[in-house]
DNA sequence: CGGCTTTGATAAAACGTTTTACCAATATTC
DNA sequence: GAATATTGGTAAAACGTTTTATCAAAGCCG
C-alpha cells in the first residue's frame, strides 16, 4: 500500500542503491538523466521514506524527548511552546510525556523515549531531596546511550546532564525584600510541597530576607500548599489567622487562590493586604489589581534548554548548565504598610 | 554501547530468536531454565528493544501525532493535556507539532508524522473554507497507509476521517439570546478570522438569535478580531463608537482584553456594557466580575479524540464523529440592560 | 530396535533504508 | 592497440528486531 524506495527503483529502472543516492542528494556519479527520472518518479509516486528504517541505519531519528509534570500548567506550557519551536527550526520533532503527579511516570517516559531513540531528552521533574535508584537508573541508561540530557530547573541531577535552572532564592529573597521595605513584618508565606527543591530556595530567600532585617523567622506564617489555585483559598484563612498584612504566594497561581478567597472575607487587596506571586504570568496585568511577582521566563528558559540539547546532540561538550535569574515586577498588589 | 538483543543471546548461550521468544512472552515451548537464564540476563544487562527495529518488523511504533495551532493557548494547552492522558493510559505516545501561525507547518507535521510510523493522527486545524490541494494530499496521503485521522473541532475534512467537532453556532445562539434576553438590542460582536468556518459558525448563530428577536442585523457592530488579548483592547474603542450596549466576544481571551480596554475608559462591566465571552476558561471564576462564558469542553474533546483515534487504530470503523454542544455559564459580566 | 511424537531451540527471511566497495563499460593516453 | 583512467551504476552488508518453518534430540510404543 505504501510505496517504498523498491517500488520507486523498479518503476524507474534504476537500483535501490542508485535511488537513495540521488534522493539524499549525496555526492555520487550518477548522470543527470537518471537523476532526473528518479526525482521526478519518485514525485509523482509520492514516495515518502520510512523514517524507522532511515533512523535505524543512520542512528539519527531527529527526534528529542520532552517530559514535564503538565503540559495544562501556564509555566509549562509556555515552555514547551518555546521548546517545540526551537526544535522545529532545526529540523527536530517532539516526543511529549506528561507525567502528571506520578512520579514514576516520568522515568517510564525516560526510558520509552531512550528507546524510541529520541536524540536527547529535556526533563522538568521538580526533584525531590534525593536521587532515587530509578533516577540514578536512567541517567546512567542515558550516559551509556550518550543521549544527552537537560534537566529544566534543576541545580544539578547527574554528572553529564546539563542543567537549565532558575535562581529561585534570589526570587524568594527579592519578592520579601519588597515586602520589608514596604513596612511589612507578618509576612505569610503559601510555599510548595516541602521536599521540592524549588520550595525550599524560594524559602531560604524568604528567610535570609527576613534575618537581613532584623525579623525572627516564625514558622507559624508559613503555609504549605501544592502550587494551585485552591492551596491559595485554603491558606487564606490560616494566614489572616495569624495577623498576616501581607501573603508571598510561591507561585502565581496560589496568588490567584488568595484573590479569589479574599473576595469572600471582604478584604480588598492592596487595602488590606498586600500580595506577591510568583511566575509573572501574562493573566497578572489583566487583572483588575494587577499581581506583583517574581519574574520566571519559561519561555526563554526552555527555548535555552532546547539550544542546549540541540547542542550537545551536535557534538558540543557536557558544561555545567546554565542560571537564570528573576526580577521582581511591582504591581498594584503590593503597598506600604498603614 | 548500547546492549542490543544479539548481545543478551550471545551473554547467555541461547539464540537471538529464542530471547527474542521469552522477552516478548509469546507462546511457544521454551524450558522454564531457558525463560529463567534469559530473564535474569536481560534484567542484569539492563537490555531495552530499540524501538525503530521493532516498530520497522511488527508495523506497530505505539505512538500517535497530536498537531496543534498553539500548545501555549489555553484551550489547546487543557486539550493536549486530555490526549496525552488518555493515549498513555493506552500505551500510546504522542508525538507534538504546534505549528503557530504558519498553516504549512501543519501539513509539514502530518507527513512527518505518517513518515515516522504515527499510527494515527489527530489534526487540529481550524480549517478555512476549503480543501487546499496540500490538505487533500495530506488525507489522501494518509489514507492509504491506512493511518487513521481524527479532525478536532471540524465539521467534516474529508471522507475517511473522524472528527470530532463542537456546535459553534448553537454557541453563538446562546451567548446572543441570553443578552437578547436582558434587553440588548445593540451588541457588538468581535469575531476570529473570517475565513474561519468555527468564526463565521458563532456568527450564524449570533444572526439567528438576532432575526428571532426581530433585530435587524448591523454590519457595523462587527470588530473583526484574532482571537488574541489585543484583538479585545482595540476591538472595545470602535464598538464603544457604535453605542453598543453589550459585546460578544468569540474567545474568552478577547473578552480579557475588553476587560483590560475597560479600565482605561473608566467603564464598569457589568453596570455600563454587559460582556460575554466563549470557551469558558478556569480563569473567568477568579476574575473580580467573573465572566459570563459559553462553555467549549477542551478537556472532554480532546479525551473523546484520543479515543477515537485508537478505537480506529484497533480497528474500529471509520463513522461520521461526534459533536460537542455548549451551554451558557451565566456570571456577573451580564446585566439586565437599565 | 525402528518408527512416530514430542520437546526445545534455532536459522533465516523480512521490515525499508543507507553506504561502501566493487564492477563493467567507455574514454584517454602513449 | 594495449594499458590505464574515468564514468555510471549496483550488490550486498548493515541496522536490531520478530516470526515461521525447520531441525535435532529425546521419549514413547509395540
Amino acid at each position: 500500500m505504501r510505496v517504498t524506495i523498491k517500488d520507486v527503483a523498479r518503476e524507474c529502472g534504476y537500483s535501490v542503491a542508485t535511488v537513495s543516492l540521488v534522493l539524499n542528494d549525496k555526492e555520487s556519479r550518477i548522470s543527470a538523466a537518471a537523476r532526473a527520472k528518479i526525482l521526478k518518479v519518485a514525485e509523482e509516486m509520492n514516495f515518502r521514506p520510512n523514517r524507522l528504517a532511515v533512523g535505524l541505519v543512520t542512528q539519527k531519528t531527529h527526534t528529542i524527548g520532552l517530559i514535564v509534570p503538565d503540559i495544562s500548567n501556564f509555566h509549562f506550557a509556555e515552555m514547551c511552546n518555546a521548546i517545540e519551536h526551537e526544535c522545529r527550526n532545526n529540523g527536530y520533532i517532539v516526543l511529549l510525556g506528561s507525567y502528571g503527579s506520578s512520579d514514576d511516570q516520568a522515568y517510564e517516559y525516560f526510558k520509552e523515549f531512550i528507546d524510541k531513540r529520541a536524540e536527547g531528552i529535556i526533563l522538568a521533574k521538580p526533584r525531590l531531596t534525593e536521587l532515587t535508584e530509578k533516577e540514578k537508573m536512567c541517567f546512567s541508561l542515558a550516559q551509556r546511550a550518550r543521549v544527552p540530557v537537560v534537566t529544566f530547573e534543576e541545580f544539578k541531577a547527574a554528572k553529564g546532564v546539563r542543567s537549565v535552572s532558575f535562581d529561585f532564592e534570589a526570587g524568594g529573597y527579592l519578592a520579601t525584600k519588597h515586602l520589608i521595605d514596604l513596612g511589612h513584618r507578618r509576612i505569610g508565606c503559601i510555599t510548595g510541597q516541602s521536599n521540592m527543591v524549588s520550595s525550599l530556595a524560594r524559602l531560604k530567600g524568604y528567610k535570609k530576607a527576613l534575618s537581613e532585617a532584623g525579623v525572627d523567622f516564625d514558622p507559624q506564617l508559613i503555609y504549605e500548599g501544592e502550587f494551585t489555585l485552591d492551596s491559595g483559598v485554603e491558606a487564606l484563612p490560616y494566614l489572616l489567622g495569624q495577623n498576616v498584612t501581607a501573603i508571598f504566594a510561591f507561585n502565581d497561581m496560589m496568588a490567584m487562590g488568595v484573590y479569589k478567597a479574599a473576595r469572600n472575607y471582604q478584604l480588598k487587596i492592596p487595602t488590606d493586604l498586600s500580595l506577591v506571586g510568583f511566575d509573572d504570568i501574562d493573566l497578572n496585568e489583566i487583572l483588575e489589581v494587577p499581581l506583583t511577582s517574581v519574574t520566571h521566563p519559561a519561555g526563554a528558559m526552555g527555548r535555552e534548554s532546547a539550544k542546549q540539547v540541540l547542542n550537545m546532540i551536535d557534538g558540543g561538550e557536557r558544561e555545567h548548565g546554565i542560571l537564570f535569574h528573576p526580577s521582581l515586577k511591582v504591581r498594584g498588589s503590593t503597598r506600604k504598610l498603614r
